[in-house]
DNA sequence: TGATGTGAACCCATTCACAGCC
DNA sequence: GGCTGTGAATGGGTTCACATCA
């Protein structure tokens, strides 16, 4: 999240900025920017603050984001075709070395500019060009089948979009999106505010609204 | 996540489960599985275990899952087409109640099954269809002016898949989905497993490889 | 016997508060 | 004076351990 804030700040042209700042506009609290950052080394200056680009910088080589990462997509339907098509992955260093299906009548098609390839030549794929990232993004039913693959592949790392949560051997990270998820927690918060609503009108008082 | 699970298992028929079940599906202490269900009540058998059907309908009641809610998607480019495509938030009870664009080019064509609209049409549509979660999947420099419109309109919670980090006033509820954001942290984990491999060849030992 | 529900203990992330430095 | 860096204090989520009950 610094990471971000700190790119858009670069976007505007600003230079330096105290953790104060930074925390504003993280939504967070001072001191725990302070000591987070404390963890990379001591880039700020006392009485000053932090330098945004060398700040940004030594983030980006904390994460390993100093050269590109291939990725592979496992999945070409909506969702993979999206992701594949998505920007926001290669303009954030992550190329994408091959999008796979077992679908015939998506195999050989074009998505995001690639062919889309049998989930067969996956391990080919990873290998040659030494992919350690796979995207999930097929349906909940072909998920485990398709994370095995991705494994037995070689992948140390999957981003998992599909809606079940996969088992993989230990070693292997794994992160789940939950789309459905996210809106899911935002309902219960809505269904909070119109509880609210609802006793502030019986009291005739003020009440409290749940937020994020 | 237990939700999630609990979809799974009954997907597969099964009826019953123990906190410890839950819990190695989860990827979780008992203890905790416990605890989190206890805020609901005291729906568990001793000696037995939990009900699924029960304990699943009785998680969706909590979250305010036992309705549809309407959701509005602003931005119709690759990300905005494909979350309207998506089948997975109608599936599970996010119906859309309208897509909308500023772009001339995007407005009054067709992306899942509804025509894209003007943005200018949002407040007429969250009013009439009472909708109060919307989803911001516009490019970065466009989301906080959308977010705005969002606001204005009487949204009270906003999904954020934009690469930017948005403000909204006091009582909105946002959560933001950082699709490069997962990857980066990936990278991270990829960067450790390689340093470690390159510090076990040195050493001839074994090393701790990290995991999620 | 076996698994839940929960007070108490524990642990670690967050926050405070201030010394240290520009 | 102003802001960083960090030891110490805090607080709350997680885990333990066991009374409780089917």
């Amino acid at each position: 999240m610094y990471l971000q804030i700190l790119n858009g700040l670069i976007a505007d042209g600003t230079e330096q900025l105290s953790s104060d700042q930074l925390a504003a506009l993280a939504g967070v609290n001072a001191a725990k920017v302070r000591k987070d950052l404390s963890y990379l080394g001591s880039y700020g200056t006392r009485g000053v603050g932090y330098d945004v680009n060398f700040l940004t910088y030594q983030i980006q080589r904390e994460l390993g984001l100093n050269h590109d990462w291939p990725i592979v997509i496992v999945g070409a339907g909506n969702l993979g075709q999206a992701l594949a098509n998505y920007g926001g992955f290669t303009e954030r260093g992550f190329s994408i070395a091959g999008v796979f299906d077992t679908d015939s009548s998506k195999v050989g098609g074009v998505v995001g500019g690639a062919r889309v390839r049998h989930l067969d030549d996956l391990s080919q794929v990873v290998q040659s060009k030494n992919v350690s990232i796979g995207v999930l993004a097929t349906p909940g039913e072909a998920a485990q089948e398709a994370a095995n693959r991705l494994v037995r592949a070689g992948v140390g790392s999957i981003l998992n979009f599909a809606p079940v949560v996969i088992s993989v051997p230990r070693g292997v990270s794994v992160r789940r999106v939950d789309l459905a998820g996210e809106l899911q927690i935002l309902s219960y918060y809505e269904q909070r505010r119109a509880a609210n609503a609802v006793a502030r009108e019986a009291a005739g008082g003020p009440a409290r609204v749940v937020s994020a």
